[in-house]
DNA sequence: ACCCTGACACGAT
DNA sequence: AATCGTGCCAGGG
């Protein structure tokens, strides 16, 4: 983790609840890192997101952002619905499910 | 140092 | 609903 911004994604990315998804941009934002949508996805496909919740993660569309019919991209639409996440078609319905946390009490948590 | 690619996003067409 | 153009910038060659 050579890079700041990169630890501060993981450790949003830890706090997202079960059930609940964010959009890579969303995750910047999260992490004090505003317009860099794109640093998110370099950080899910590069660093080693084994214990965390990488696939709470999807596009601002809803869509799942891996190519489609890879293992990957199964895998977590599968443990998407296992957590009861429900899909319209190809996308998340983000209305219902996407995480919308209290800044303040995220904050508290980060500091720590 | 330069160039290309990409698990992005947004506004305009 | 789908494409396209543009901004973004870390990684890898």
């Amino acid at each position: 983790m050579a890079h700041s911004g990169e630890q501060a994604i993981l450790s949003v990315l830890a706090l997202i609840p079960a059930g609940n998804v964010v959009s890579y941009g969303q995750l910047a934002d999260l992490a004090g890192l505003p317009g860099r949508a794109r640093l998110a996805g370099t950080v899910l496909r590069t660093a080693d997101t084994q214990a965390l919740p990488w696939h709470r993660v999807v596009s601002s569309s809803g869509e799942i952002s891996l190519p489609a019919g890879s293992e990957a991209a199964q895998e977590q639409r599968q443990r998407l619905l296992a957590e009861g996440v429900v899909f319209r078609g190809k996308r998340v319905n983000m209305k219902q499910h996407q995480w919308r946390p209290d800044l303040g009490a995220l904050l508290m948590l980060l500091e720590h």
